[in-house]
Formats: structure tokens, sequence, C-alpha cells
DNA sequence: CAACTTGTGTATCGAGTAGTATGAAAGCCT
DNA sequence: AGGCTTTCATACTACTCGATACACAAGTTG
């Protein structure tokens, strides 16, 4: 059946992608309806916004899916069983930093950046999403880890969960960098070199050491 | 000369402490005059707070002013020509690591959360103190890389800001990773194994690696 | 004491916030 | 065409934001 009464002045799909980029610069809080009528289709009414999508909450909700489902999907390598953990783990820094660095977009990684989204205890619901992909991350550092200590190519004593913190605090932090205007080069150059620490913990590595 | 006039009715530091208690947790815009109203000395009135700080922003920049006097300087061994380089890196991370996870203030590093602080432009002047922060411990990581090639340690063809990136992007993701909930006994494993980053460039490690 | 200086309390400012009520406009269906 | 459904435009609500005007209170100084 086709669709009754009058049509939508702009386009609702297109609206998210608007609305992500501004939440994505700002921040939920610090975004405002103002802002989002404006650039939503190049101006739409109050009453079309609600309409379309409930609230400023559920819209950022949709958002972040639509973030998720898209840009932050550069570190799903990280569940790639296919792949060596090592390679897995480059793979999704490296990915990751190009994707932060792109011109269509802000600078940095939404999900990192959201720490600050919702700074206040009233929409603390607003950024769970964002919180539960950081955990989900910081799981697949951890499991690749595991994979490496279980593939004998890691070092037994070596703790997964530590050696996740290295590579995504380090990536957290990459999303500081962009905005503080830190050149791409600079941040590969130090992919490159975190990646000893993986290198630390290796078999081979340990075999030289002694 | 005796000071003239009535008395102030709270402790003005004291005041700036209370204040930068709760710009450390929401940031700068986040933070919402009433609540730094009702925090400063159990609660004053809006005249009081005006009189005594000028505005919201004046307020702010000595809130940072405070920080980057007392918590920041947990950094402050960068600069520090008596110590190793190495070492000076490696002080500096765990430094500023158990100072984020201290009890008795915000998880995280003011600095490095400030970034979504003041996301506006209007208020972009804000954050500037906390920019300038990261840039300058962003610096102080590359003066220890560049100190370690001078001194022979590290291999003449490392690149500073590179290596200074490794450290300074794991050092601002570790204030999200507090802010997650990640345990500082994790962090400080990940201290211990992103220091093999200086390492792997380190002269020894490269005679033996060929 | 009176004169002077400074902080406080009440009450309020204009601007901006998220969100709505109401009625007209624009499409589909029979 | 006429009925039905949905969107759009204008105007407005209630509230919070940061910041002030003004009169009074509380001290010091002569």
């Amino acid at each position: 059946m086709a669709v009754m009464g009058r049509p939508r002045g702009f386009d609702r799909d297109k609206a998210i992608d608007e609305a992500l980029d501004l939440f994505w610069q700002n921040g939920f809080e610090a975004t405002s309806l103002s802002q989002l009528k404006a650039a939503i289709g190049g101006g739409i009414s109050a009453p079309s916004f609600y309409a379309a999508f409930g609230s400023k909450e559920a819209l950022f909700q949709e958002c972040a899916r639509r973030y998720l489902d898209t840009y932050a999907r550069v570190t799903e390598c990280l569940w790639d069983e296919a792949l060596a953990p090592r390679e897995a783990v480059e793979t999704a820094l490296r990915r990751s930093a190009k994707m932060q660095y792109e011109r269509h977009h802000p600078k940095g990684c939404m999900v990192g950046l959201g720490v600050m989204s919702a700074p206040s205890e009233e929409h603390a619901s607003v950024s769970d999403a964002l919180t539960r992909s950081r955990s989900r991350t910081r799981a697949g550092f951890a499991a690749c880890a595991q994979r490496g200590i279980d593939a004998g190519e890691l070092a037994a004593d070596t703790h997964p969960r530590a050696l996740a913190a290295v590579f995504d605090a380090f990536l957290l932090g990459v999303s500081v960098l962009a905005r503080d205007g830190v050149g791409l080069s600079v941040v590969e150059g130090g992919i490159t070199q975190v990646m000893a620490a993986w290198d630390a913990a290796s078999i081979r590595s340990k075999r030289r050491a002694r």
C-alpha cells in the first residue's frame, strides 16, 4: 500500500546524517535544537522535527546507531578470526585513524569524544550506546590478545586486558590528537611504534631477550 | 592597610576548588551557574558570584589555572633533564594515571576531557588554556624522545613526534578508561607494556634485532 | 558616632532552551 | 469530486540560561 497523507518535505534518512555531523562535532548537550532544525533539509520547523524524530534524545539515538553501523565499523576486524590477531589490531588502528581524519565529517571518533557528550546524570542514558560501544571495542582488543596467547604467539604470562588497554587508550587518544590538529602522518607513525607493545609480548621477542 | 567594607561570606580560594570539581566532572558548558552557586560555600547568591569571579568564563579560567598548577604537575618530570628520558616518560605516565584515579576528585584528566568541554565556537577561547597544555605535554614527550636520540639511547632514525604521539594518545585515552570504570591496575599494566614502544626504538633493541 | 566601602538578598532581565497547540496545505484513496 | 491522512507554518508555552539593578547589611576608618 502506498503512503497516505502529505509527503515529508525533506529526506529523513539524509537528515540523520546531517544531524550526526552536528552531534559528532559538538556532542549531545551542546548541540541545540535550533542548530539541528537549521541543518536538516536546509531548515525545517519545530513540529516537523518532532513529528519525524520524537525528541532530541531519540534523534541522537538514531544518529548513534547510524554512526555505529557505518563509521564505527572500522574496528570490526577485531572479531575477524580469519585474521592473525596482530594484523587485526593493527588494521583496526589504521582504519580508525584514517577514518577519523577524513575530510567530509568532523575529526575524531564520535564514540571516544562522546564521553563528555552528555555529562549530566539526567542524560546518562543518552550516551549509553556509546559507552557500550567503547566497552565492546575494549573487549575486541582483549580478545585479539587472548587469541595471540592461545595461538602461542604471545607469551603465556601476557595480561590480555592490560595489552588491550594499550591499544584502546591509544585509539581513544587519537580523537583528541585529531581535534588538536596533529597530522595523520604523525599518528600513523605512532601506530607503527605502538605495535611494538604487541611484539614485546611475543614469544620470539621474549626468546631473543634472554 | 586592612581590608575595607563587609567581608566576604565564603572562602574564595576554597570556592575555586569546589568549582573545579564541577568543571572537571562536567566540562564548561554542561556546568550551570546554578550548580556552581549551590556548590560554593554551601550556597551563594548570584551577585556574590559575579562580584567575586566576574563571570562563569573567568571562573573557569581560574579553575583551569588551579588545575594546571596542581594536578597537572604530574607530567612536569618530562622537562626534568636530570632524569633519563625513558624514566621521565614512564614516570609521567604512572603519576598521571595514579592522579586520575584518586578518590577525592573526578576521574580522568581535566585537560584531556576538556576537548569537548566547550564545543561551540563562541567559547573557543575558554578551553584555550587546556588546548595549550595538551600541546605542551605533547612537546614534552617529543623532547624526551629527542633527548633519547641525542644521547644515543634511541636509534637516530626514530621519529620523535611519532613516538611522542604514542605516549600522548595513550595518556589522553586513560581519561576515558578511568571514566568507563576500567581499573587502575589494568592501566598500570598497560603503561608497562606501552613502554615497549620506547624500547623498540632503542639502540640495544635494534642491535639485537638484526 | 557618622562616613565610607564592600558584600549580600530579592527580584528581575532578555535571550535561548526543548517542546506544543492550532489550523491550513498537500498528498492518496474511493 | 470529496473524505481521509499526514505534514507544514505560525505562534506560543514553561523553563533555564548567564548576568544585573537596587536597596540593605556588615564591616573598617575618621
